[in-house]
Order: structure tokens, then sequence, then C-alpha cells
RNA sequence: GCCGAUAUGGCGGAAUUGGUAGACGCACUGGAUUCAAAAUCCAGCGGGAAACCAUGUGGGUUCGAGUCCCACUAUCGGUACCA
């Protein structure tokens, strides 16, 4: 039968009815665990994208499963979120009601793809069979003092009354209503991430990670190592901490920068200032953290009124405040010395403050001009002239470490990470407020605090969940007494940071943190998922497993040994696709008109997978073609006529392709290039075709040949290749095969073409035979008229071969 | 701004990681088949008459560079409350 979605759909019933794809826990075989990011349900339907994630992601699943191995490939909904609560305020339909729908949706779509999932492995992070372990999470890192409560600056739309998201602020203003948008400051849960930050950079170099994503991560972490050093004020009434790389420079301090949002500022400013200050931090909080630290922008700020003693010569310095300065980088002040630093020059030239030179290069003759931030040797700071920088660092810390006013430091730019949300869609934070004993956590045993259906949560001022009589008022845990809910959810982030662990324990299982079941299927040995997640998520994760790792629970402490990127696929236009862009692209209509397998062979065929590129269906006919001629391929080798024999070379060739064709294979679904691999399938198909246009035939050679085939296209297009197999006679299932092995021998024979270079240019080509060694091809290869005839009477200066290669002769 | 990528024929993309640039396809052109078309099959297909020139631009290292180094340009992702 002509491959359609109807072969689909026959196989999909029958695989179904047998459960061929049920996980058994229990089997002798090494485990391989591998899954993809799960997705987030926000959309009705599944996109192009997650076709793009998910169907070669599940082929290299099949492949590992071919290779011998305990596939377990799981696949779950990130189901709480910010989209499916707006979507509700503005339809009015309730997020779990819309959420479930989607997720619904959503299987029915991979089934239809053709997934080796085992839903009995599942998982939808907005149940309380899930939640119950986020909220246990939260508790095992509130009493390993990681979870902790702290004021910080949310986005705050004075008219919609309610707290935006940074995607919800456009331009300074409220997606909704076109309101200035101020930062406002709430008490927020954090969890003490920058605890880890040393273990999540060592953690980088033992793991198998495009080095592009480590890279962001070393960089997100942002060590330094430096110092920090205290300022007093003029009055001596305030400390002042600053953080420095550079304490060489301290003589050449001229002014104190401190953040606009300190509370300090408050305190220290003078009545003559005050006017101007207000204004100034009224200004800022209009701005994000991009506009602030661009170095395009003009620098902007304005002087407190106060001054600030230099603790190593006694200066004394006005200290301003600027937006360039953030308040939770460093300690949220800097010392600033025009004449060795890029920003601090430009904002003292602007606002005529003096710059005091206090480094001079190495060399007399290097190269100066300010600002001058190389390292080099001190001037103008009294007893420490003539040091390096290096020296002088050791020492004037050393130095000001005696008079309590100093110190080395190692500074990271990771900040805590705030995990409270002022909203209703997410896992209630397991916390009550009780006035006799104050916070409380909520013992494991009365979880999962349940999230109510029926809630308010149209924005107006207030959390969603504080407006819910049932669920604010409790009982304190400790003494019995009335108390009441911490109203904040928890950040999807949380959800999605523990999910592998939930897997492996059976839907069906209460108890989902099985120490022996994880440990035992745990860590990942690949994920896969885009790369927008190299900073956050795969930080959290990463945060967490260490985290559990040390409370006891688990044997490893990172999630994922190996992480591949898919790239994304962009519109047509090839911008990335948005409903509001109208650019687009349903992955069904495709499956309806083509089949589920030849769309997802034309997704791994078409792109880099690690690229991804606009979207584009011309070549797609293209993919129905190839199916079409294995299909008549699977007919003429049904029809063969027994009894002939074959005619030598062409039968070593096309076992040499074979063997060519599985070693080719296997590296490349290995490193996730399907591109590559569908390409020498193609080959091996040309091949076989073109060997059976020979007189005679070797039929059992041809037909192991093309049952070769069929074999290694099965993980990348299952129904199809399972449909060509019954074709050809069999009734057992691919799935359970072996993936095929190369024949050593097969691959030697033939002969083999050797470039000949003349001073880097190619002028011929010799071809030899693979069977020789690389000493006996030079020696053909110097027998060769072509060769002897360019070289005649030329004055060889050099010879370069590189044996089996190439041959270069320098003249 | 900062951090991280990417750039190869008309198009998608290959190139065993410094060794024949353009595998495998698409599109196109010519031929066979057909009353005709579609489909299929066969052949050609970076530019140039050739010497040669070609992997975003300009330099460099090397016997040899798409691949390594330096300086640019353009595009994309992230930037901590989209996930």
């Amino acid at each position: 039968m002509k491959y359609s979605k109807e072969i689909d759909k026959k196989w999909q019933d029958k695989w179904k009815k047998d459960g061929l794809y049920k996980y058994n826990p229990n089997s002798e075989k090494e485990k391989f665990y591998t899954m993809e990011m799960l997705p987030y349900p926000s959309g009705a339907k599944l996109h192009l994208g997650h076709w793009f994630n998910f169907a070669p992601a599940d082929s290299f699943a099949r492949f590992k499963k071919m290779q011998g191995y305990n596939v377990f490939h799981p696949m779950g909904f990130d189901a709480f979120g910010l989209p499916a609560e707006n979507y509700a305020i503005k339809t009015g339909i309730h997020p779990e009601d819309s959420t479930l729908k989607n997720i619904e949706t959503m299987k029915r779509q991979l089934d239809e793809m053709g997934v080796s999932y085992d839903w009995n492995y599942s998982l939808e992070t907005c149940m309380p069979d899930y939640y119950k372990w986020t909220q246990w999470l939260f508790v095992q890192l509130y009493k390993a003092g990681l979870a902790y409560k702290k004021e910080a600056p949310v986005n705050w739309c004075d008219s919609c009354k309610t707290v935006l998201a940074n995607e919800q602020v456009i331009n300074g203003e409220c997606e909704r209503c076109g309101t200035a948008v101020v930062k406002k400051k709430l008490s927020q849960w954090f969890f003490k991430i920058t605890d880890y930050a040393e273990d999540l950079l060592k953690g980088l170099e033992k793991i198998d990670w495009p080095e592009s994503t480590k890279k962001v991560q070393y960089n997100w972490i942002g060590k330094s190592e430096g110092a920090e050093i205290i300022f007093k004020t003029e009055d001596g009434k305030h400390n002042i901490k600053v953080f420095t790389t550079r304490p060489d420079t301290l003589n050449g301090v001229t002014y104190m920068v401190i953040a606009p949002e300190s509370q300090l500022v408050q305190e220290i400013t003078t009545p003559e200032c005050k006017e101007k200050v207000e204004e100034y931090i009224l200004q800022t909080s209009k701005l994000n953290e991009i506009e602030r630290m661009s170095t395009e922008k003009e620098k902007t700020g304005t002087f407190t009124g106060a001054y600030a003693i230099n603790p190593v010569n006694g200066d004394k310095v006005p200290i301003w405040i600027a937006d360039y300065v953030l308040e939770d980088y460093g300690t949220g002040a800097v010392m600033a010395v025009p004449a060795h630093d890029e920003r601090d020059y430009e904002f003292a030239s602007k606002y005529k403050l003096p710059i005091k030179e206090v480094i001079k290069p190495k060399n007399e003759t290097d190269e100066y001009t300010l600002p001058y931030c190389e390292y080099g040797i001190l001037k103008n700071s009294n007893q420490y002239d003539g040091l390096t920088t290096k020296e002088a660092k050791n020492k004037i810390v050393e130095d000001l470490n005696k008079q309590g006013l100093g110190e080395k430091t190692i500074n990271y730019r990771l900040k805590d990470w705030l995990v409270s949300r002022q909203r209703y869609w997410g896992a209630p934070i397991p916390i009550v407020y009780c006035d006799k004993c104050g916070t409380v956590v909520v013992p494991e045993e009365d979880l999962p605090v349940l999230l109510p259906y029926n809630v308010e949560f149209k924005p107006d001022g207030v959390s969603p969940l504080k407006k819910s009589e049932e669920f604010m008022h409790c009982k304190c845990p400790k003494c019995g007494g009335e108390a009441t809910r911490e109203a904040d959810t928890l950040d999807t982030f949380v959800c999605s940071s523990w999910y592998e662990l939930r897997y492996p324990c059976a839907k069906n299982d209460k108890e989902a943190f099985n120490k022996d079941i994880i440990n035992k299927v745990a860590p990942i040995d690949v994920y896969v998922g885009g790369k927008e997640h190299a900073a956050m998520h795969l930080i959290y994760v990463r945060f967490i497993t260490k985290a559990l790792k040390d409370l006891g629970y688990l044997d490893f402490d990172e999630p994922f040994k190996k992480l591949i990127h898919q790239g994304m696929i962009l519109g047509p236009d090839g911008n990335k696709m948005s409903k509001s862009k109208g650019n687009t692209v349903s992955p069904d209509e495709y499956v309806d008109k083509y089949g589920a397998d030849v769309f997802r062979m034309y997704l791994m065929f078409g792109f880099d997978y690690c690229k991804g590129g606009p979207w584009d269906d011309k070549g797609i006919e293209a993919m129905t073609k190839y199916f079409s001629r294995i299909e008549s391929a699977t007919e003429k080798i049904n029809n063969l006529k027994e009894g002939t024999t074959s005619k030598g070379m062409p039968e070593q060739e096309l076992l040499r392709v074979k063997s060519n064709t599985i070693k080719s294979m296997t590296r490349d679904i290995e490193i996730f290039q399907f591109n590559t691999a569908i390409a020498r399938s193609m080959e091996l198909l040309n091949a076989i075709n073109e060997y059976l246009a020979n007189d005679e035939i070797n039929t059992e050679i041809v037909k192991d040949t093309f049952e070769t085939l069929i074999k290694v296209i099965s993980p990348l297009a299952p129904h199809f290749a399972q449909e060509q197999w019954e074709t050809l006679g069999h009734t057992d299932e691919l799935y359970n095969y072996s993936w095929p092995e190369v024949n050593e021998q097969e691959l030697k024979g033939g002969m083999k073409n050797i470039p000949i270079q003349v001073n880097g240019k190619l002028k011929a080509c010799v071809s030899v035979s693979t069977a020789l060694t690389p000493e006996e091809m030079l020696e053909e290869i110097k027998k060769d008229k072509k060769v002897q005839s360019i070289l005649e009477g030329k004055e060889i200066k050099k010879e370069i071969y590189i044996p089996g290669k190439i041959y270069n002769v320098v003249i």
C-alpha cells in the first residue's frame, strides 16, 4: 500500500494495542535516559517548532533503543505560567480548563507524530500530584536555609494595579493601558543560588555541553576577583562598601557613585539636593536594566550633597547617584577612578569632576591616553608609588584589612533567584504566617497546599490568592492558632527545575521522590532543547540538582550529561514565528497531506538540526518521491528471480556503500546530524537501484542490503519502514531490531583518488587501490604518467605526503 | 550596551575538524517515454573561451585555509517576571 497518513494510523493503533512503548524499569539492559524540554501548553496546539524539536529527538531515542539500550524517553507539560492567566483575564476561561484542554490536544498531536513515549511516565506541572513535590522541594530548600525573603523591585502599573512581567512593559509603558510603569518594592521569596556559584562553574568542566552554552553560563555567573573596600561618610555615620577589581587605583578615586534605588541615598542626601535626587530616582525607576547598562546612552546622574572619605589617603570625595550603577550587582556602590575607567571617565568629563592619574605604563614608550585601563606602575599614590598593579592590589588591600576597611573578595554577577510571583496560576508557596510563631513552613505531611479553583484573578491591586478566604485562612502547623497563608505563587521555572526527577516514578505512584528509582535511571544522558534556555532554565536545574545532592537525595550533581540544542524554525519571511506577525505555519496540514513520516523526514533532511532556519516547504514533495522510490524498490526486491549469480565488482561496491552507510548514519544520528544521515540512506538506495540494473545479480545480497536500508531508516520514519518490512514478508517489529553492524572488510573494497598538488594548487588525481599501504600508494603516485609529466624538469624543493590523503610538491 | 551564535551555488545544505569546496536533495536545462500532459527514467548543472577566479568584507599564518589568528559588516538568540 502506498504511504499516506492511513499507514501511520494503522501502525499507531497496533502499537498502542500491543503496548510497544511500555517502559520496563527493571530491564537488564544498560539504561539510557533521553528527553526534550517539556512544552508549555499556552497555544492551543503544537507548533512547527515543537515538531522540529520532538520528532528528530524521538528518532534519536529509537536509534538508541536499536543500539540495545533500555531507553527511557518521557514527555510532560510545563503547565503553570503567565500566558494562561492572561488568556483567562482576557476571555474569562479558567486557566486550568484551557490548559488541560490544550494538553489533551497536544498529546493527540504527539501520538500522530508517532513518538515512542510511555504516557504512564508523564507529568503536568499544574496538577496537585506534581506540584505537591514542587512544594516539597521548596520545603527542603527552606529547611536547608536556601530559601529566604527580602525586598525586591517589581514592575508596577498604577492604573491596572498590577505587577507586570518584563514582557508586558513596552517602552516603559504598560502593554494594556499605556501607563508609565514604575518600580515598586515588595517582600519576596528567593532561592540562594549564589551559594552554588562556584560549584556551578566547576561543574561545567565535566559535562558534554555545547561550548557556546557553557560560555554563556560562565559569563552569567560572572566571577570576578577583587576587593571590598569601605568608605566612611564624612560625618562618620555610614559605611559605604564598594567592590572593585582594581584596588591599585584607589588613590585615583575622585568621587563615588551609588545606585539611585539604594536605601542609603535617602539617609545621606542633603536637604539642598533632595529635590533633584528624588526627581532622578523617579526617572531611573522607569528604565530597564538594558537601557541603564547601555554605553551608547549618555551618562546621567546627580550629586547627593554628601561626601565620603577615601580610606587610603583621607581625601574627601563627593557621593553621586547614577543609573549605570545597579543595586543588585556587587555592593550597589562604586568608587570612581575616571583616569582609569571608561565609564567613570565619561561621567567625570560630563560633570566636570576631577580626574587624577595614578597609573603609568610599564614602558615609558607605551601609548598612554586617558582613560588608561591597562595594568601598569603606580604614581601619585604616596607610599605605593612604583609598585606594579599586581603588587599594589595585594599591598593596598592588606593595609586596609589591618584597619578593618577592606578585604579580598570574589564577586559574582549571578543574583539570587527570585521565585515569588504575585499571580494566581502557579504552585502556592508552602508557607504560613502566624502572629505567635512568625514564618512557618508547611510540614511535608500537609502537602500539597492546594491551589483553589474559584478565585478572582482579574488584576485589582491585590495578589489573587489573597482574595480567597478559603485559601488564606489556616491553622498554624506549630501552635494550632489562627494563621494566614503566603499568597504568592512560585515562578514556573521552579516547576521545571526538577521535573526530570519526576518522570521515573510512574504517574500512579504516590511517592514521587523515590531516591532509589531516580538514581537508577538519572542523570539524563542526552537532553534536547532550545538554546534560549542557556542561561536561566539550564542554570536553575543544575542548581536544584546540586542542592538535592547535598541534601542527600541524589547520587549525582549534574542533571544533564550531554546537551543538544535544536535550531529555531523561523517564519517563511525569516522572522521568528508569532501570531502577531501572522507568519506561523501549522504542522497539522502537512501531516494530513503527506503523513507524519514524510513530514518528520523532511524536517530532518531540509535543515541543519542545530541551526534551523526559515520555513520553506518546496522540498517536501521530494521526500514523498524518496518514499515512492523505496516503495518501488520493495516491489522489485519481492519479485527477484532466484538462482542468479553475481558479477563481482558491482556487488563489492554495493557492500562497501552499505557498510559505509551504516557507519556514517551511526555517527550522524549520534550527533543529531539527521540531514546527512538521510543523505547517506539515499546514496544506499541509489546504489541498490544501480546494482539491480545489472543483468546478473546476487538476490541474497541485494535483499539483505535492502533490508538493511529499511532498518536504518526505521528510527527516522517508523511507520513507513514498518510497512515496507511487512510487505517484505516480516511479521515482527522493527522497533525491537538491533541496529545493523558495520563490516570493516566490506568498507575496504574499491579504489580511491589521491589529489596531487603543486605549490598547494590541485593539478591532478591518481586513482589507487584502497587495499595498498600508504607507502605503496606513494609509489603508485610517483609512477603515474600524469604526475611524471607535471614534475618533468622541475626542481623539487619540498614534498609533502599525507599518507593516503594528499600529495603536494613545492617547486 | 553586555554575553553567545551565524554567514558556503538560484535554494536547503555537505566537507571525515588544516588536505580534491559544493556530498545529498530542490529548482532549472536537454533527452527518452507519451496523441499530449503528469509521473517516471537518463544526462547536465558555481563563474570563465582559457589561464584562472570563487566559502559575508579586508588583512595575516601555512606547502595548503570554508576550517586557525586580527580587524570589520549584517542577521539571529539571551539579558534574570514569556517559557
